[in-house]
DNA sequence: ACAAAAGTGTTTGAGTTACACCCATGT
DNA sequence: ACATGGGTGTAACTCAAACACTTTTGT
């Protein structure tokens, strides 16, 4: 093995993305916004640092605990589905740091990027410190984030085929019709519906409850929740 | 998008691995023992810190460089293969940096752990800065970098499956059964020589050379190279 | 009664796996 | 001549894809 180490900025970069309305949202910061053009508030920034410094904690919660300043969830994905290096700051990040910014700028930043999931219905609606937007918009976002964003698609888009968590985007309770649509527009493809109940059914990733649909104007759909018991993941 | 950033260290780590005598190697850095042990010798370290810090470098071409010192190679295949976030340094790593030794602990590690391709032939003998150790002799290795020896293997496993990653194991010049050697040490199963060769055929990373193995006591093996035009990585 | 989504099996093609014998060379 | 690994095709099976009609509810 070989090692080297040396001194640096460790940035953590979250695409929030939820299921909404039929398509994907992410989640858009506008105190980071704000942030960004002024210079005050680093209280975020401190508090991350502050935190991980305190005791070794993963990903999943460094990223939860921020996150619950913005929005209100139960449960959360995290993923990291990015490191770059990069010899200077990201422009859209101004550095605030106590002492020693007069050598700051000589030290690389290593960039985490992760991709986060919740689900839509645990979440307050929009306020003034964030914003959902839809993926498809894609003249709403920082173009120094936007590698991130495709990353994290890219791997939502592989990661679904293989591990169940569409569940993470989903209510608690939720129909089979409303699962292949967030695998559809996951994948950005139509599938067959029998094919898909059948490949599911397989996985015995569903419970089925006792419950249907209401005041529906069509035949009410079965609904089913997650049976996790083997996916223990974080 | 969510955003935080910290001041922190950065550790690359890199398990390089050959394949050599039907078995995997895992090269065991000499220096960075004795670094361990005693704590003069930084210029290693001090070398990527530079590096990085001069113009933005790839993963590839840091690793590389850093390499050059142990080892000689013509071509290398570097990845990241993990990412983690500690509150402490790694037992194993004495870090003595310049100044701000004092609140250098108060400091979160990012660690890069990287797997690296080399291939046999090209590398120097053993000498006193390394040597190579198979990846079966696990009480060789250091207990704490062992758990990104064991991702990097898993990694390897699954990835030569999708993409011709084994060509970087191995000489210039190749027969099939090599090929299909270096196959079922990765992956750790036995393959069927028809049917690996029907598989490789299909993929078209083959170039047939005109020549055949010489002074073997069997029917020589017709050789080939691969034909990586349609996969530039690095 | 009608509109709208729910629900349910079978057939076909593609790809993967299993398997046995003759060939060219060095000693 | 014999020991050693090189080299080749076919049949069975498994998995994924394509496809159409009946059912239940609200209006």
């Amino acid at each position: 093995m070989e090692c080297a180490i040396f001194r640096g900025f460790i940035s953590i970069e979250s695409v929030v993305l939820r299921y909404d309305k039929n398509e994907l949202q992410v989640l858009v910061d506008e105190r980071a916004v704000t942030q960004n053009r002024g210079n005050s508030e680093r209280e975020n920034n401190a508090f991350i640092a502050a935190q991980i410094t305190e005791q070794e904690k993963s990903l999943h919660e460094m990223v939860s605990e921020n996150l619950k300043e913005l929005i209100s969830f139960e449960k959360i994905y995290v993923e990291q589905v990015q490191t770059r290096i990069q010899s200077q700051y990201p422009k859209h990040i101004e550095i605030m740091y106590d002492n020693h910014s007069e050598n700051a700028s000589k030290h690389p930043v290593v960039i985490i990027g992760c991709c986060v999931l919740v689900a839509s219905s645990e979440n307050k609606a929009d306020h003034e410190k964030a914003k959902w937007v839809p993926v498809s918009d894609s003249n709403e976002f920082d173009t120094v984030l936007h590698p991130l964003l495709q990353e994290a698609l890219t791997f939502l888009n592989r990661k679904i085929e293989q591990d169940p968590i569409a569940f993470y985007l989903l209510p608690e309770k939720f129909s089979l019709n409303e699962l292949q649509q967030v695998y559809e527009t996951v994948t950005c493809r139509r599938l067959d519906k029998r094919n898909f109940r059948k490949k599911i059914a397989q996985l015995q990733y569903l419970t089925p409850l006792n419950e249907k649909q209401k005041n529906v104007r069509h035949k009410p759909a079965s609904l089913y929740c997650f049976n996790g018991s083997a996916f223990e993941r974080n």
